[in-house]
RNA sequence: GGCGGCGUAGCCAAGUGGCCUAAGGCGACGGUUUGCAAAACCGUUAUUCGGCGGUUCGAAUCCGCCCGCCGCCUCCA
């Protein structure tokens, strides 16, 4: 039994074979940080995350690069069109720099919210511009470039490969281009792998052709290679970005270096709002701290940022994945069960004794372990693996119910709800805690203990107008509470 | 116009030739439990997989046509 990945180059799932035995190197295409991350953000960098983890729990060495583009990715027609950094950082009046530092560190808030565990190196596209101009100068060296008015462009009719990945050919696109070709090109196809700046132009480096700004496609080949050699393992990115952005990518590595540039290319598909693509003229664009904090007009609430991700997993990577509020509302209810359990389980475990687990209730445990392997291992299907974490609620759920379960046993079925539902999926936390704040903590905990302690002595006291009007007290303030055999309980709602 | 994908219960979603008289979640309903609740547990909720034909002993799964939806081909994760 082994993993399987579907590699958009063959458009097959292939057995993962790393190049080199238990080690693996993974690139995964970045976000351009000119605004806030939204919910396609989360599809995708989730999706890797959970790649990365299973990985790790295979037992391989990986290594996450993930680049953070803060230069060179340009608006419109994709070698015309302005920077989308410089335009965003003048409409907020900020040093393009500045710009890209702070959407870099939201990005970062966001992805930790959704318990992605950070790329093992985050390469900035704007530090790597020495690279970028070697490789530039390669291209130009063997052929596969030329330079036209301080700018350099790659010459796609000497690369025969062009294409293979997206399974287009030169003459189709040429054919249905929508897109005035720039005068300084050869063909229309060609694209840019250095820019000429204007002088009013704040991000500019010099260059063997004056000075200028790397093109976009280069970035990804350049760090890519740097930090995980010639030829990668995997590389992963967004649907959109198979054409042109990976082909460039191909084109560019191959040429310069001759080997394969990416063994695996993983493609995740796109995310959509309410049916539709998500677009900024839609008013469909959910950003991810929108989502977090409710605060968009397509939603009723707001949801935990592990009940997105939930979400993002209750179906396959390579489907398209539509965000709506009864989506997210289902995944919410959900998490929160799972959770539920999980911190009853964990509560059990605590008072540790000499017995063994339970021998049968190990065997379920091992065959639901099983089940979730082999549902990671056919091109990790998230939505089986989640489905097994279901069953183990409620297997653990039953065990609660009983009265003679042991700690023991109760810690074998957290161990493995740590590890399937925590290291792998990431939805289950290493520990939860209802507040931030300890001393927060304390004082709620003593004035909503106090009310239910009122509450009880009124039952006992068959004064069951008092209790029902404290447990609606609490209910209005979201703290639900729950009378059990062995006493009242309450929780967050 | 070119290329690709999708259509499974009220909603989300897995399954892609026989183990499917189709996982799992949400919702709804009934039961157990409870002073009443909440939570949990048990049960019910698709004889059917967009429609129509075909291939096959056998199809949600393969083929054809039709209908509907979506994406890429221009920046997007």
């Amino acid at each position: 039994m082994s993993l399987k990945l579907y590699n958009s180059l063959t458009r097959t799932k292939e057995e993962f074979k790393p190049a080199k035995k238990g080690r693996v190197g993974i690139y995964v295409c970045g976000p351009t940080v000119y605004g806030h991350a939204h919910l396609g953000h989360a599809k995708s960098y989730v999706s890797f995350d959970v790649l990365t983890r299973y990985l790790r729990y295979l037992g391989y060495d990986v290594t996450y690069v993930q680049n953070i583009t803060d230069v060179g990715h340009l608006t419109d027609d994709a070698d015309e069109g302005e920077d989308k950094i410089a335009t965003a950082a003048k409409k907020e009046k900020k040093h393009p720099m500045a710009l890209a530092e702070f959407y870099t560190r939201s990005y970062f808030e966001d992805m930790d919210a959704l318990n992605c565990i950070r790329p093992d190196i985050s390469p900035r596209a704007s530090g790597h511009i020495i690279e970028q101009i070697e490789l530039v100068k390669i291209l130009l060296e063997k052929g596969f470039a030329y330079e036209v008015n301080g700018s350099v462009y790659f010459d796609v009719s000497k690369f025969k490969d062009y294409g293979k990945l997206s399974g287009r050919n030169i003459e189709e696109m040429r054919a249905g281009a929508r897109v005035k070709p720039s005068p300084d090109k050869r063909n229309p196809v060609d694209f840019a792998l250095w820019k000429k700046a204007e002088p009013n132009h704040i991000m500019q480096w010099p260059s063997p052709w004056g000075p200028g700004y790397p093109g976009w496609h280069l970035e990804c080949s350049v760090m890519a290679m740097k930090y995980l050699g010639k030829t990668i393992d995997i590389h992963g990115g967004g649907l959109e970005n198979q054409f042109p952005h990976h082909e460039c990518e191909i084109a560019q590595s191959e040429a310069a270096n001759g080997v394969p540039f990416a063994r695996y290319w993983l493609h995740n598909n796109m995310v959509t709002v309410d049916g539709q693509k998500m677009g900024k003229s839609l008013n469909n664009f959910i950003t991810l701290k929108q989502a977090f904090s409710g605060s968009h007009e397509r939603l009723t609430k707001s949801y935990s940022p592990l009940a997105v991700r939930q979400l993002i997993l209750n179906s396959h990577y390579r489907s398209p994945l539509d965000f709506s509020d009864a989506a997210l509302f289902a995944a919410q209810s959900g998490y929160e069960k799972i959770t539920e359990t999980v911190k009853a389980v964990r509560k059990r475990a605590e008072t540790t004794g000499k017995d063994k687990a339970d021998e049968k209730i190990t065997e379920q445990l091992e065959q639901l372990r099983e089940k979730f392997e082999v549902a990671m291992n056919d091109d990790l299907n998230t939505s089986v693996a989640l489905s097994v974490v279901f069953e183990m609620v409620r297997l653990a759920n039953g065990l609660l119910g009983g009265a003679n379960t042991t700690a023991e046993t109760f810690s074998a079925v957290d161990d493995l709800f740590s590890k399937l539902g925590g290291d792998v999926l990431g939805i289950i936390k290493g520990e939860y805690g209802n507040l931030t704040n300890a001393s927060d903590i304390q004082r709620y905990e003593l004035a909503i203990s106090g009310l239910v302690e009122l509450r009880n002595k009124a039952r006992r006291e068959k004064n069951f107008a008092i209790s029902d009007e404290i447990r609606k007290i609490l209910g209005s303030a979201g703290i639900v509470l729950e009378d059990k055999p062995d006493g009242t309980t309450w929780r967050f709602r």
